[in-house]
DNA sequence: CTAGAATCGGACTGGCGACTCCGGTTACGA
DNA sequence: TCGTAACCGGAGTCGCCAGTCCGATTCTAG
């Protein structure tokens, strides 16, 4: 319902398009969902107006931002699920979500500032993530990786949890994020 | 450096003063820091004059705020010291954060986006609470119910995570927050 | 190669909200 | 009780930034 291309979208628009979407990745990750709407389209050597005509809204664009991310994700997941035992998919899972979310976390707290239902906004994407964590949990389960009273709500909140608390250590202490990690890990009983 | 009060702040100035702090507790923490000033000084009962004159910023009021709140909690964790033991000490009071974070959090996140170092910002609360995070954890890891490896700085990253985590957890769903949150006690060496 | 439809770019607008200003009010020392 | 220094209130100012508009500039079908 969202990214039907009737016409097939003239080239130099598509490339524009995805000029603007990974611009507004790299911008926006790199100096947070304040920056104005100008940088973004400079950064992607666009006018605004080409931005807004592809996105009618700065908070549109965050949320294109955000599900792109998502798909990825999924992606990454069902990759690990087929590469790796059980256990060390679920971990590896954990550690990439821990990686990638510190911008991920500020782009869903701005569209919530917004007003958007974040769930709601996702879901197409999120859908296709939750089914990715709910095999990759239950994988782990079954071989005993993880305590078998948990479920993906839990696991995924203490994902973002995870990758929140990194934020607010030093950047440089290896060890020290190292540890913070594993005690989670370790409370999820994958020692 | 920051609280001298040369002259001791008259009679309806301190007043207001406190209104101003209270309400801006209340209406931020209740609607999130992105409300317009003029309904913290409606709240309070003032004019938004009034309010700037005893703030000069929004984003000083944020830290005001932010700042009173440090230092309820560093009081909370001394009062609790003293009341339990070790490890029950520790434990309350993590428990007190995550639940006390969720709105505290927002305002640090407010502030750091406006470009304010929260940590310089909230420096001599930060001390304070930060010492009392110290003793709570070297009692309760000489008491053998913490991994002894861990400092503080892990641990205030972890209890900032999990109530992070449980922001993303249902508010109605009391079984999953609470498994959530034994997760990461668990993983503490708490269990 | 050419028409003309689709797209581009960036100056401009409109609204919002933080902050100022000053006439009126109030607390407090003498 | 009175004078005055300190404080109050809220209408108005000012800068910022998301989003619009339209002449100029491509793309692509024929």
């Amino acid at each position: 319902m969202s990214t039907d291309q009737a016409r097939p979208l003239r080239a130099d628009a598509a490339r524009n398009r995805a000029r603007l979407l990974d611009a507004a990745e790299e911008v926006f990750t790199a100096r947070g969902t304040g920056v104005r709407t100008e940088e973004v389209a400079k950064a992607a050597g666009v006018g605004v107006g080409t931005l807004f005509r592809h996105f009618p809204t700065k908070e549109a664009l965050l949320q294109a931002v955000l599900v792109r991310r998502m798909e990825r994700l999924g992606q990454e997941a069902e990759r690990l699920r087929g590469e790796l035992g059980p256990g060390e998919a679920f971990l590896a899972f954990f550690a990439l979500v821990v990686d990638a979310s510190p911008s991920k976390n500020e782009f869903a707290d701005a569209l919530a500032a917004a007003g958007v239902d974040v769930r709601e906004a996702t879901q197409e994407a999120g859908k296709v993530v939750l089914q990715a964590v709910a095999e990759l949990l239950a994988d782990a389960q079954r071989a005993g990786r993880v305590r078998p009273d948990l479920g993906v709500p839990e696991v995924t909140a203490l994902m973002v949890g995870a990758s929140r608390a990194l934020e607010h250590l030093d950047p440089q202490d290896g060890p020290a994020r190292r540890r913070a990690v594993e005690v989670v890990l370790a409370g999820l009983g994958a020692g």
